[in-house]
RNA sequence: CGGGGCGUAGCGCAGUCCGGUUAGCGCGCCUGGUUCGGGACUAGGAGGCCGGAGGUUCGAAUCCUCUCGCCCCGACCA
């Protein structure tokens, strides 16, 4: 790249991260606006990251023994009326369907926002005795949350997620329960997204309505503001006294289940653009590329053309045979410049280049999507390289996004310091904190941040709090946030 | 819901203040030729109810009224 102009139609992210974020998702061909305001089209190249994301965590749920389902999309408005934070929650942002068959329907439905009622529902019909339990189900599906300010994957009204939500004899067992599947979603963004998470909980104000407890991992974007990738709740019986969901224990008692629920998104997508993106457009990490090694043949007039596809193609065989995801870029009319354009705008982790002066040679010129410099590897041992060289990738862009964190992330002692600092050095603020939730409203008045996250993984030793100055053993993050 | 911006070719825009023949530019697209190691060149070509409705005028993309929609920034949220 060598010191070559910015990538084309795509705006400087120190320039406007905002449109930057924009321009990279057309200008990759990820999603793309739709009619209905705040809904989005997921185009085949964003679907199919989508898809990669899935089947993994899909693995990962069965592994820890759930079972998928799927619940209907409309509820019965009275359903989510049940809970009382639920419904405060949800309520200025659920879609109703009042007319339906041509006629006014006798109970409102509401387009789902969460599944928690509606599976109550039937968890009660399921679930008799403690023999029943846990029972352990996810669905995937898409919801509506009727939004306010909508963006590209970050917050659309309709969105595609995954909702996990089982039932337990004991509050121990769902409370296990609920940072499992935490611990799954910060293996899933670290060995597969390389995006370094940091576990926490929530405090009241961040609350899930109708959670106990909500669980969150909190990661941070190339602005360095924060993004939730993903939650966990546990439930407690809020859910279970409302809908009845209970069970007869060994002594013959009924009892009400304890919940956990727990869920990611589409969002991921947008996490992954903003998380590793650069001024040239998307980077993938190579687990979740849709397209991880792009072989591009060079010189398609050259006397030799033929002998270059053919090198090309055996290349891609091989590697597919290997379970690496390949492609050969053989369109002839383009120039090879396009292509490498083309496909660093969306990301491809591995490029090689093959041309006549690589096959006098006997080796094939690769160039690293997160790496200036290009090389050359032997032909005979090309392909078997591969999957390290993917591997290596994985990594440095772990250890780049965590090294970037850990440089945006600075301890403060007082409120002043804060309003100070994060205006002109955006990103993880680490404090002293035993604030009410009346401290939180004021911090967001005044600065835009919240209260992140209060990390699971804690330092030790005491403070005083950096909004009220009591003694406190809580560390907490603040951000700016998504 | 507040504040700001924008609707003109598939995409990005100019033209609008100050009305005047056939509405322009770049990219993309189609055809031919030449090209191909970092966004090729060239010749020709296709493509528009100037967001919508109404008005003013001899004449409206341009002025007036009303509408619809989109985007950005804030409040709410995964």
């Amino acid at each position: 790249m060598r010191g070559k102009p910015m990538a084309k139609n795509i705006t400087s992210p120190e320039t406007d991260f905002a449109r930057w974020y924009q321009d990279v998702i057309r200008e990759a061909e990820l999603a793309d606006s739709a009619p209905v305001r705040g809904c989005m089209v997921i185009r085949p190249y964003g679907y199919a990251i989508w898809e990669l994301m899935q089947r993994d965590l899909d693995g990962r749920f069965k592994a820890t023994g759930h079972t998928n389902a799927y619940f209907p999309l409309f509820i019965p408005q009275s359903f989510i009326q049940k809970e009382a934070q639920h419904v405060e929650g949800f309520s200025p942002e659920l879609a109703v369907v009042t007319h339906a068959g041509g006629k006014q329907l006798e109970e409102p439905l509401v387009v789902r926002p969460t599944s928690e009622t509606i599976i109550n529902h039937m968890f009660s019909k399921w679930i008799g005795s403690y023999r029943d339990l846990p029972m352990l189900l996810n669905q995937w599906a898409n919801v509506v949350r009727w939004e306010l300010r909508p963006r590209a994957f970050l917050r659309t009204t309709e969105f595609l997620w995954q909702e996990g939500h089982t039932a337990h004899a004991t509050e121990q067992e769902a409370r296990e329960e609920t940072m499992r599947m935490l611990g799954v979603y910060s293996d899933f963004m670290r060995e597969m997204a390389a995006v370094p998470v940091i576990p926490g909980v929530k405090t009241e104000k961040e609350r899930f309505a109708g959670a106990v407890d909500t669980y969150t991992i909190e990661a941070m974007m190339g602005n360095g503001w924060a993004l939730q990738g993903g939650t966990s709740h546990y439930l407690g019986t809020n859910f279970a006294r409302v809908f009845e969901t209970t069970f007869l224990d060994r002594d013959n008692q009924r009892q009400f289940v304890h919940q956990s629920s727990w869920g990611v998104s589409t969002r991921l997508v947008g996490a992954l653009i903003m998380a590793h993106g650069d001024a040239n457009g998307l980077r993938l990490p190579p687990r979740l590329a849709p397209v991880q090694v792009v072989i591009i043949p060079i010189g398609m007039q050259d006397p030799r053309a033929s002998q270059v596809m053919e090198a090309s193609e055996a290349m891609a065989k091989e590697l597919l045979s290997m379970g690496v995801r390949a492609s050969v870029d053989s369109r002839d009319n383009m120039s090879p410049g396009f292509k490498f354009n083309h496909w660093e705008v969306r990301g491809v982790p591995l490029r090689i280049e093959i041309g006549p002066r690589d096959l006098d040679a006997g080796h094939a010129t690769l160039a690293q999507r997160n790496r200036k410099e290009k090389f050359t590897l032997p032909l005979a041992e090309l392909t078997g390289k591969i999957p390290a060289l993917l591997n290596g990738i994985h990594d440095q862009m772990l250890k780049e996004a965590t090294d970037f964190r850990e440089g945006r992330t600075f301890d403060v002692d007082t409120f002043d310091e804060f309003k100070r600092l994060i205006p002109e050095k955006p990103g993880f603020y680490r404090v002293w904190w035993d604030g009410s939730r009346e401290d939180e409203n004021r911090i967001q008045e005044e600065t835009s941040a919240t209260v992140r996250c209060i990390p699971l993984e804690q330092p030790g030793g005491e403070g005083e709090c950096f909004m009220t100055g009591r003694k406190t053993s809580t560390r907490a993050i603040l951000a700016r946030a998504y």
